[in-house]
RNA sequence: GCCGCUAUCGUCUAGGGGACUAGGACGCCGGAUUCUCAGUCCGGAAACCGGGGUUCGAAUCCCCGUAGCGGUACCA
């Protein structure tokens, strides 16, 4: 594989809200390929839309960022706070007469465009008031092209885009117009972003030609959509990366999902480190179409990544997400549900029964507790009071020849203890979740569920 | 409307003219592991959007159609 010089790519999100999917994964692709490369990855803000670029918005995006393990080199960047250099090139464009001030208002534009056809871009009349917008001039021949580095050359006829506004009447400058700027003058030399910025990039391919900067090399990222097909949503569950943590979620898993919607390797491996993924990852090896985000694939991911953690990481992952102190018994209780969740949140369900009373759990109760369950469980009580070590060795020793000896299957032994020690038919192995419980508690419980049979 | 992008199992994808009776993974279905659930292992069903070309030969190239998506703001 040939070495890629490193590259200086950049992140920027437009602080409208949570970071999504989406974005989330943009964000991964450009990290990788920055860090692949050896290269740098800039962070910068995209606020010049001040209305809906909230602090709070912005600490958002950062926090998502820093769960993700998603590091950058630079900024966050403001690009509010590059309006002086935005209002330099702005001037200079005004100067050379690549730029004019117009005041047609919206209706005008329209009614400009149903007289000379719908296939035209809007042009029109310089005016020398201060206040109209400004307007980049658009060539009425020719083509703009864009040499995608995931589609490969995208041709766009100059005529069918609009002498488009680059400033508003008040001076501030408007989306394509600041990125373009900015991505020349931060000497950005790889674009990886959205599909919906390709229809826009012959926009910013006109404004750094009026400036006379060399252009970057663009890839557009195909779309993620829900499993419903459409764009990727609020409505679709877990589609912010907060909701994503919330969920259980572990940052490597989820940057190893994400890495795969929209790309794969040659020999379909799956499940890879990040270190691999960086190693392995390469823009121009994107897919083209949209993808679909699906939770089960993710929760599989997930799973995969919690067995093969430490036990300590993985305890320390749990308490973090449970909010509780990191002790021995927590330590002991996760080594025995670690190979049964799939999510942090799926963990408690199974371990809570060591640190609380039984759940109280009536269908489980009425399912279990009957037939031979009263006998089994005093013949498992008094097998266990002979129990020396109380370990999970010892427990499964003691318990293992009862189900023979009362003539029954293993489960009409087993269940009782379970729904007993638990108040639930679901946990990790019986024998281990005694040995967790410990003696005295497991012999309260079942002592207690003895007195319920017998009432 | 106009401009543009995309199209392989339900989903993520491999495939870049003969290696394809189209491979892998998730999910699903069935079986095994004689304590639940999960996990693990084994097996199974499941796709080249349609139509024309090009070619000895097309999932792979071209054209048309269809569908989905994006852009078309003094939003980003």
């Amino acid at each position: 594989m040939p070495e890629d010089p490193p590259t200086r790519l950049r992140f920027a999100p437009s602080p409208t809200g949570a970071l999504h999917i989406g974005g989330a994964r943009t964000a991964l692709y450009n990290w990788l390929a920055a860090r692949h490369s050896g290269g740098e990855l800039v962070l910068r803000i995209e606020d010049t839309d001040r209305e809906r670029s909230t602090g709070e918005n912005v600490e958002q995006i950062l926090d998502a960022l820093r769960w993700l393990e998603l590091d950058w080199d630079e900024g966050p960047v403001s690009q509010a706070s590059r309006a002086d250099r935005h209002a330099e090139a702005l001037k200079r464009l005004l100067e050379s007469g690549a730029a004019y001030r117009d005041s047609a208002t919206a209706k005008e534009v329209e009614a400009w465009k149903a007289e000379h056809g719908a296939g035209s871009g809007y042009r029109g009349t310089p005016v020398t008031e201060p206040g109209a917008a400004v307007r980049l001039r658009v060539p009425d021949e020719g083509e703009t092209v864009v040499d995608d580095l995931i589609r490969g050359p995208v041709r766009f006829p100059n005529r069918s885009y609009d002498d488009f506004v680059i400033a508003r009447g008040d001076g501030s400058v408007l989306y394509n117009f600041a990125v373009a700027v900015d991505d020349a003058e931060m000497g950005i030399d790889e674009v990886v972003r959205g599909d919906d910025h390709l229809s826009n990039t012959p926009k910013q391919l006109l404004v750094l030609a009026a400036l006379g900067h060399e252009p970057p090399r663009y890839a557009h990222l195909p779309l993620l959509h829900g499993p419903d097909g459409k764009k990727l949503s609020k409505r679709h569950g877990a589609a912010s990366v907060q909701e994503l943590r919330e969920s259980g979620y572990l940052p490597a898993a989820v940057r190893n999902y994400l890495a795969l919607l929209g790309w794969g390797t040659a020999d379909d491996t799956t499940l890879m480190p990040t270190e691999e993924l960086v190693r392995r990852f390469r823009v121009e090896d994107v897919g083209k179409a949209a993808a679909i985000f699906d939770e089960k694939k993710l929760r599989w991911v997930n799973g995969r990544f919690m067995r093969e953690l430490p036990l300590e990481e993985y305890a320390e992952a749990v308490a973090r997400h449970l909010g509780r102190e990191l002790d021995d018994r927590l330590r002991g209780a996760c080594a025995i549900a670690q190979e049964k969740a799939q999510t942090l949140d799926e963990v408690w369900p199974l371990i809570g029964f060591l640190f609380e009373p039984p759940v109280d759990d009536e269908k489980a109760w009425a399912k279990v507790m009957k037939d031979g369950a009263l006998a089994a469980l005093e013949a498992v009580r008094s097998a266990l009071v002979e129990v020396e070590a109380f370990d999970a060795g010892a427990v499964e020793k003691a318990l293992e020849p009862l189900p023979g000896r009362l003539d029954a299957k293993p489960g009409r032994v087993y269940q009782p203890i379970r729904v007993a020690i638990t108040g639930t038919a679901v946990s990790p192995g019986i024998f281990e979740s005694l040995a967790a419980l410990g003696r005295d508690e497991s012999l309260a419980r079942i002592d207690a569920a003895l007195a319920r049979l017998r009432s």
